[in-house]
DNA sequence: GGACCCATGTAAATAGTTACATGATTCT
DNA sequence: AGAATCATGTAACTATTTACATGGGTCC
């Protein structure tokens, strides 16, 4: 089993999808921190019903076509939680962000600058995504209950803005030193 | 030209260095955000050197073979630059704990406290070895200056250690609020 | 009429991991 | 003697991205 079939397996749990709207929900909220593209998700979603984690039966869709609706069987869902449990395996961590700030020192203090609001621009972008992201838990309390399935999705929300508010933190203590050496503007 | 291509101009800009010696970059310090095995940075290398942004030397090794020692070229060094400067490209955000943290839910109290207790370990461990890295700094106040070849290094440490202890931060607030739900101990 | 959403697939290419292959030196 | 480090490569496989292919319905 790979990474991508317990991202499925984790999306049918909640309830049953296509996988149209897997792929959707690939762009937005799992997209957060799982992506794929369809041409990668239909065959997945095959062999998952070949191995028997997944039942899929045929509807007609809204579209042109009929689609396909799968469902978790409970064979799948066994095989999820035994991987929840597992052993945490460590993942390569990949930030093509942080290796271009490994390389900064080859940058003008302006092209250093950039960069770095450059960073500082897109993080606050997330952030306020995340924020609005947010309003749909607010009067809702039971979310943050463990056994609500929308648990997940509110406590991956929590670490997304952790992490970006972390990173703007970064960026301004980083901004501030630049600054500091170099009195250049910032353009407008 | 693909990352690695950019990862490997990146440690070539600091000092020539051989196949070898990237390969163990990869683990220790790059490896903290990005990462590659032998068997891909090799043929990378010939890639780029026939590309003219790296040019080799062979040179005797202390061990059984000659090794090949690559240096970045004016082309190279102008290649990444342009990179560095370059537009911001948004990385596809992959966190496989993440994914098990959606999924939650279908775990038991236990079961996920052990999960969040399991994380919390890891990123206590990582924050004491980015501690013990970040010693190396301490006197040399020189590397927090941005014409520095270490600028990058220090940079992308303090980065690291933000986002690790907004993790801990979130784990701690995720177990407090599991431990409110449910009291059983958490086992020995 | 054109753009976009719905809907599902396959083909080709690139990126990345695991396994195969070899062999000297140094440390325990 | 056995393990670890030095040192470089290729082969096979898996994962991921980009491009090809089709076609109805809805909105502007």
């Amino acid at each position: 089993m790979n990474t991508l079939g317990y991202a499925i397996l984790g999306l049918m749990a909640g309830q049953p999808r296509t996988g149209y709207e897997v792929s959707r929900a690939m762009d937005r909220p799992l997209g957060y921190f799982w992506s794929a593209r369809h041409s990668q998700i239909y065959p997945q979603l095959a062999e998952l019903e070949a191995a028997g984690l997944l039942r899929s039966r045929i509807v007609p869709g809204p579209g042109p076509r009929d689609t396909k609706r799968y469902t978790l069987t409970r064979q799948g869902r066994a095989v999820l939680v035994n991987w929840l449990a597992g052993p945490l395996t460590d993942e390569p961590a990949k930030s093509e962000l942080m290796l271009r700030v490994w390389s900064m020192w080859l940058l003008t203090p302006h092209q250093a600058r950039q960069l770095i609001e450059a960073v500082r621009a897109e993080t606050l972008d997330a952030l306020a995504k995340a924020d609005l992201e947010r309003q749909g838990f607010s009067p809702g309390v039971a979310s943050t209950d463990l056994a609500d399935p929308e648990f997940g999705r509110w406590a991956t929300l929590q670490w997304g803005i952790g992490q970006r508010e972390a990173t703007l933190r970064w960026c301004d203590r980083l901004l501030e030193r630049l600054n500091t050496t170099d009195h250049t503007t910032f353009p407008p």
